[in-house]
DNA sequence: GCGAAATTCATACAGACGTTTGTAACGAAT
DNA sequence: ATTCGTTACAAACGTCTGTATGAATTTCGC
């Protein structure tokens, strides 16, 4: 691999910090994995700790890379069935190298920080995208509906992806399921969207 | 303070495990808050990752008991009103002491060993008692309705719990807007489940 | 009030930790 | 050809880790 050690760094660091944790990751392991010296992550960091801000950062731009913003071209539709098939896409790639999502939870764990400041963009974006395919437009980000609808499919997707063990097992599924639960929390959230009006502002 | 230095240990320990992590907290740092010695941990739990396991346990069973099972005497409800407000209670006992989520946080990027075996039992339950009131019981668990319906208010209630913070920026909401959100959560997802059939089994 | 058991104490240990250090290797510019 | 800045290296540093130990102390049945 001639990749450069900075890069293989933050590559082996991803791995181990999504498996182990920041303390439980050590920097000997890191640079073991990278092929490189213990000193390495001092001289091209400044510190374990700030390799660590710069694995979750990346982290959280490539999550934040899922959800593209609202194109204006979208059209709203009722139907929302290519919603459905956005939402699969995303979830397999969530599922296909969960280390970004782990380290997210890792450290809403920890209070969140990162994931507040580098995570709020993207979300933002893609509740406004999913109210506008929605032709919820109006009412832009006040509307009780429209955050139930982002909460309920937002929620749900990243324990899908993060916590299926836990959630297959206490619902009696096998791992083929994941993909039909998806598509039927979708259709769910979508039918609660299309339901009556709800009753406060 | 006249408790038992074992259960002192436990809780300083689940403040700590719950704010730093397994190895971020340390035997010392334990024992220090619990006002005893570094040997306590060793004599009481036999290591560090004994007591961690006790503390895991005692947070999931601690979280087992807000969720009480499944009452014969309970009767279909086409409303929920009730169910609104039990999961407004269970919402605010988990927010005021968010030590167990935040442990049982961390336990899911770990893996979540702890959260499979300790959390199936009390999440089936409270699956159960709520497709009951709802009067699902005709098709016990292989309900997708009652998939879509227990993951949907699920899902948004842990994060609503332990990821306020980000969900708070990201949505614009104030701190005191996290019950109305939950209770247009409930809503939501009482409306997505009153809708339409579902199409698969 | 006594003796045994249970508990708490101060201390010590070996190992792992993150970081620093001095030096060597390398290509580019002078 | 030589200087320079960048990068990589091995070794060592002091600190903190979890645990073990044996003595001191408290607790409790009698």
């Amino acid at each position: 691999m001639n990749l450069t050690t900075r890069e293989r760094l933050v590559r082996a660091a991803t791995r181990l910090f999504a498996d182990e944790g920041y303390r439980g990751a050590s920097v000997r392991d890191i640079c073991n994995q990278a092929g490189a010296n213990p000193g390495a992550v001092s001289y091209h960091f400044g510190g374990k700790r700030q390799l660590y801000r710069a694995v979750l950062r990346r982290a959280a731009s490539e999550l934040a890379g899922l959800a593209p913003p609202a194109d204006p071209g979208d059209a709203p539709t009722a139907s929302g069935s290519d919603t459905v098939a956005a939402l699969r896409r995303l979830l397999r790639r969530l599922a296909e190298d969960d280390a970004a999502v782990r380290l997210l939870l890792r450290d809403l764990a920890d209070g969140g920080a990162v994931a507040v400041e580098a995570l709020t963009p993207p979300l933002r974006s893609a509740y406004e995208r999913l109210t506008t395919v929605l032709g919820e437009g109006d009412t832009p980000r006040g509307s009780a509906r429209g955050r139930v609808l982002f909460l309920g499919l937002a929620a749900p997707l990243v324990l899908l992806a993060a916590a299926w063990p836990v959630v297959a097992r206490a619902l009696d599924l096998q791992s083929e399921q994941r993909e039909a639960l998806l598509d039927e929390l979708v259709r769910g959230a979508l039918r609660a969207h299309g339901g009556a009006e709800s009753s406060d502002p």
